[in-house]
DNA sequence: GGATAATGCAATCGTAATAATTGCATTATG
DNA sequence: CATAATGCAATTATTACGATTGCATTATCC
């Protein structure tokens, strides 16, 4: 099964991003709306935010998820190295015996490789902040309504999620 | 299960290029005991390989795996698109209704992000060459080698795989 | 203080992509 | 003609991830 994992986080958190900008409240619920998912798939999900202070949820009646800092003090590095945690963009293959100079040494070898393609994605992802991406997203919606224009009128609710 | 097709396909790959470069033939049974897998797998994962003429099989007697095109035209890039075929580097959460101005264009933006990222692990394989790549698997080989100085002798089989 | 409403978390089941196996047809060599 | 290789289809096994359920905990609001 395909990782949505780390579309679903940017999501999660453009979203109460969103929330904050707007001044709405934003729970495990709403997001799990937004998201066509289940509450506790969203607080799941979240666990590894929290703990990274990308985000700080409140407990109880009236709590809710903000946050965990200023919008542009988050970049989308930081949460695809929340949620992906050690994973390694590429695998190499588990037990390979060690047979000959290429199979004795593949494993370093393929670290090497692994470690330089990371790098890049994390470099491609760090210059975009949740506030640059949430700008970004305003626009898309902008030119998407745009040419909606002569058609049916905007139904979108406008909620945190 | 994790996804090994890039690094399996990489051995692979440089196994052939190993045995071509000392002068032995290989086929899918001798590439198979290097990965500690089964010939019929390793065919299967050499038929995007084939088609996109990184690789060349003979059948028959005699028959068996080499390069399609000379180890410094056939680039780690290559190898990944090849066996990666239009599979994305991130995917975006399928289903997302579009519930507000983040939901409804959150696909837009995902597909940016991805198509960044993805240009820069592209670009990070392209520079590797198989002919780099081997001349650089040897060499962490001779340190390999130089570090068990005084240990067991080298049992190592030079085949190709 | 009690009802309410939120998170936290563990346990469980479902699903789908990939790995691996088997078997055989085909092909070409020697 | 025997041998030895690839090609390929069908099948099964494995496992990471998705999704759900349930409940304990916590905090707020009336």
């Amino acid at each position: 099964m395909i990782d949505v994992r780390f579309s679903t986080a940017v999501q999660m958190v453009l979203s109460i991003a969103l929330a904050e900008h707007d001044g709405f409240r934003c729970t495990s619920q709403t997001l799990a709306d937004g998201l066509g998912a289940n509450p506790s798939f969203v607080r799941t999900l979240m666990v590894p935010l929290n703990r990274d202070g990308l985000l700080l949820s409140t407990k109880g009646k009236g709590g809710g998820i903000r946050l965990g800092r200023p919008s542009d003090k988050i970049t989308l590095r930081d949460i695809y190295c929340a949620v992906t945690e050690d994973k390694k963009l590429f695998v190499a293959r588990p037990d390979v015996p060690a047979r000959c100079r290429i199979s004795a040494n593949i494993g370093d070898f393929f670290q090497i490789i692994t470690q330089d393609a990371e790098g890049a994605v994390l470099h491609s992802l760090e210059n975009r902040t949740v506030a640059d991406s949430l700008k970004k997203i305003l626009q898309i919606d902008r030119r998407r309504q745009a040419k909606l224009s002569s058609g049916a009128p905007a139904k979108l609710i406008r909620t945190a999620t």
